[in-house]
DNA sequence: TGCAAAATGTGAGGAATCCTCGTATTTGTC
DNA sequence: GACAAATACGAGGATTCCTCACATTTTGCA
């Protein structure tokens, strides 16, 4: 992940290796225990290193919450890449993006822990931010690939609507894996309907 | 309020005005210093009431932002009534249901504490439930009125797009606001085109 | 290899915060 | 005024984050 967060640079294999433990066994404590139960004491202990190493890989709580997140957006961001380098038409588009969700809903539901890690970064106050980053993020690449496809299209207007598309999908996928399961899959295809007709008709 | 949140039901005017003045006072340190900053020791001290006091009318701090929210979501339910109490045709809808976030956001604009409060619930693991809840009682209003409206559409399926508009478009409020000025409008105006959309075709 | 310097590891404890509980004060009733 | 009930108080217990002075291991070099 980013160097800025990192106290020491993983400069050993050694480290990198205990970063990765770090990072695991703060998911299982989350998957386990909920986000509000992760405890730098608990964690170090888990991965049998004291709290002061813990303090040289990490330089806060908040920095292991945002790598948890980070590697959450390394996966999304992949897979919304991967979905919307197969959409080369307008035609695509529709059935490309249904895909898409569908995908990525099937990671929200084969991994619960997703939803605690950000929870997790929505408690902490430093990291609220990363939502609309993501959001921001994923939004221009789909904004990219509509401009590509709709040259005429106001760029502003592509903006808009690529952010709040990308940005009301992940708010769909947490409302849809907090409540029962054929609901929340109700509510996914009611999204892929919306999002599909407001990003194929001008 | 409700009452199971109260450890001393306000049964005299002078402790009706105190919890009105801690919750006043709660707002006010949001506003200045940010939903992270809020600590009972200040709240009371600005009260002008000792912390056991404060604890006595709130049984922890969780009760105070559930309070807080639990007043805001008071308004912006009155808000959404009343915007849907004048849809009495299909007709109606969009131009009823624009005129009702244009409040709505007007809303959010003029009270950024409003989205504070917010991060304060989504910081308190016991409360990040109040969000879908207060998603589940604005989109039981909205369905209500489109059944009525629509009486041969399938129910469910009106419930699962009631709710998710309504959800969407406190997200969308959120993100409004968290970004500039005029892009925020952009995003106001995408999601309205939006939902509208989903509401007003089959 | 042997040794000094640099890197890494350790955990007691400082600091911040939530909340409790025993005591003090005020209010209400006769 | 005297008693009881309600309310107010704030020192301090409990929890948790994080620091820092010191201990241990690894590295670089003669």
């Amino acid at each position: 992940m980013n160097d800025t967060q990192m106290r020491r640079a993983p400069s050993q294999k050694r480290s990198r290796e205990r970063v990765d433990a770090i990072l695991t066994n703060a998911t299982q404590i989350i998957a386990e225990t909920g986000s509000d139960a992760l405890r730098m004491s608990e964690l170090a202990q888990r991965t049998g290193i004291s709290i002061g190493s813990l303090y040289q890989y990490f330089p806060d709580k908040s920095a292991v919450v945002r790598a948890l997140a980070e590697r959450c957006n390394e996966d999304s961001r992949a897979c919304i890449a991967e979905g919307l380098a197969t959409v080369t038409s307008m035609d695509d588009l529709a059935t490309a993006f249904a895909a898409l969700i569908d995908t990525y809903y099937a990671i929200f539901l084969g991994e619960p822990v997703i939803r605690d890690i950000w929870s997790a970064v929505q408690a902490d106050g430093a990291l609220r931010v990363m939502e609309v980053e993501e959001s921001r993020r994923n939004g221009a690449l789909l904004a990219d690939r509509l401009k590509a496809l709709q040259p005429a299209g106001d760029p502003q207007k592509i903006d808009a609507t690529a952010l709040l598309v990308m940005h009301l999908g992940e708010a769909t996928m947490r409302l849809a894996v907090s409540v029962a399961r054929p609901e929340g899959d109700a509510l996914v295809e009611a999204y892929k309907r919306m999002a599909i007709r407001q990003l194929t008709t001008p």
